[in-house]
DNA sequence: CTGAAAGCGCTTACAG
DNA sequence: CTGAAAGCGCTTACAG
């Protein structure tokens, strides 16, 4: 059977073996140069359509693949748009390169992600990495925010849009994301005008950003404001802390009536934890999340949290960065995308 | 301020502007030829400790990185390996991923994940795409399996790994996976041991690939074997669908007292939907569910399910696709890596 | 241990 | 509308 395919053919395999032509074998076929075959391929409307339907018979015939290496590394303008995953690849993240990726699809950029390294490295390291490929531009999806790589970065001047806290460290070049101090302050408000009149807050430790942190002074400046006494416990954004963190707070604080929690997990995990307590949401404790899983619509009673459209922010990103590779001059260094406070049975 | 990384100067940013060395730069500072910066980078064990020191210094000093363009574009072996990811990247696929990368990271591969295009395009296109990257292999998360595509690919002769079906079709090269026939039928006969009489099933309708199908008919084989009545239902695989299912499963036969879902989604949505119907879950209907989604475990009831660990899915590919890549003839073309029947509350 | 030459497969100017 | 020449930044042989 066909030995091409199956082991002990990885040598020849490795280079693509048969079936791989360059643009002079296609030319020489179709009896034109090489340069009208990249031009059918690259900038059809400069060929005659007679041309043009004699090459792209040939490139079909043959199956040819134009030599993306050797285009990029030409030297053409670059077409490669770089973006780094983080080493956990949660939802929101799928969602945000969702939207990058249905943005560049139809632009002639090349979306490449780079999953994230596991290892203690310095994430630095996996942005030189990206930047070895030559991108035109990069998205950084600001899961750690090393100060040495936002230099280089910098000194490099390279087109960066970054998915983040608007109200963080100053820009690379250009931000894309919504104030999560502003969205936590307006959640607490927002139980408040419910009627929960002992609010707490379940919040994350910072995680390589800051967001964690900005979404407790959010809390804390909206008890400030409302002049009320916050009651803040802070954990591991693991869904195991919520029943550690559920039972804090009520040490700390008996007679609470709300749990703002700082991501879904927290409060998907503690209201199921009320269950096994006995404990009645939200007549005896109400809840409200930050972030809007798929499941928190799911579960009963489905959460009451704080939506931010992650799909949204990649997509802006992307057309952000694509203005920017352009060469536009009024592109916004920040832009908020803002969130929405979703009221659903929890509170 | 740094006008260089203010917008405006798209145009030379684009191809990396200041900041960016080759080789040659290097060298002439270091005082060494190029191909000794080449070899300080890739083999420096060729290269004396002296030589090598300088080099390394200058490099550093410069913030020189190597042109990875060039680098796999010049005659050397390619040392990609392509994966394109499906237009919607849920949890498990992110999974996959991260096991792939994991391994690929400590080798000298550089794994290039290639979003899948929303639009309607035949994903042929996208793999297409991808092997214009000139890759040393390819990772396929078997989203969809057109036919033309693997023939393209069988007869480039690269080394391909699938993470599938291990039933499914003719492997391209290597095949890492489940049988997922042989899971659901699994978990069919634990409900009947568990001591459920009535058991039904919720599955999905075939997405691109024939998982959803194989689980149906392991359902209908193990209910063969058990000499019992089918009793299934099949929808889109959506949380939505999961209160529909549950009604027509009750019309079609009212004292059901297990339904196996062919995912978690659809189990956690059905349990969900049966506190809203204040039916007990499992005293009244007990559920089984398909994935081991991390809300699996966290609702109340947890949820009995089959997990499959997609991490080492995507790790055994990697080492399997880096093993082909090496030329090693005594690559196993199919690979079970099984699954586990998590038994909790809800059944 | 170090280096000079050739070439990977394209595309950008520059001609016609 | 089409083509001949030069070059992108590396690495692989081949020398020494």
């Amino acid at each position: 059977m066909a030995d091409a395919n199956n082991n002990g053919t990885g040598k020849s395999a490795a280079r693509g073996a048969s079936g791989t032509f360059s643009l002079y074998d296609i030319a020489k076929r179709a009896g034109v140069s090489p340069i009208t075959v990249s031009r059918v391929i690259n900038k059809p409307e400069l060929v005659s359509a007679e041309t043009r339907a004699r090459v792209l018979r040939v490139i079909d015939e043959m199956g040819f693949v134009l030599n993306r290496l050797a285009s990029s590394f030409s030297r053409a303008a670059s077409r490669i748009v770089g973006t780094v995953a983080p080493p956990i690849i949660n939802f929101g993240i799928a969602e945000q390169v969702q939207g990058m990726s249905d943005v560049f699809s139809t632009s002639d950029y090349q979306l490449l992600v780079s999953p994230g390294e596991l290892s203690g490295d310095h994430e630095g390291r996996q942005v030189m990495n990206m930047l070895g490929w030559q991108p035109a531009g990069m998205v950084l999806q600001a899961f750690s925010e090393s100060d040495a790589m936002r230099e280089t970065l910098r000194a490099r001047g390279l087109p960066v849009v970054e998915i983040s806290e608007i109200f963080g460290k100053e820009p690379i070049d250009c931000v894309v994301g919504i104030s999560n101090h502003e969205a936590a302050r307006r959640m607490t408000h927002f139980l408040a005008e419910c009627g929960y009149k002992r609010i707490a807050f379940m919040g994350a430790v910072s995680h390589g950003n800051d967001r964690a942190t900005r979404r407790t002074l959010g809390y804390r400046a909206a008890m400030a404001e409302l002049d009320r006494k916050p009651v803040d416990v802070i954990g591991p954004l693991r869904a195991s802390y919520a029943a550690d963190g559920l039972r804090q707070i009520l040490a700390l604080q008996p007679d609470t009536d709300a749990i703002f929690c700082a991501s879904d997990t927290f409060a998907i995990a503690a209201i199921q934890e009320c269950q096994r307590r006995g404990l009645k949401v939200p007549d005896d404790l109400a809840f409200a999340g930050f972030g809007d899983l798929d499941f928190a619509a799911i579960i009963v009673p489905a959460l009451t949290t704080v939506r931010v459209d992650r799909y949204n922010m990649g997509s802006l990103a992307a057309q952000t960065l694509l203005r920017r590779m352009r060469g536009e001059d009024d592109v916004p260094r920040v832009q908020d995308v803002g969130f929405t406070i979703m009221r659903r049975a929890s509170a």
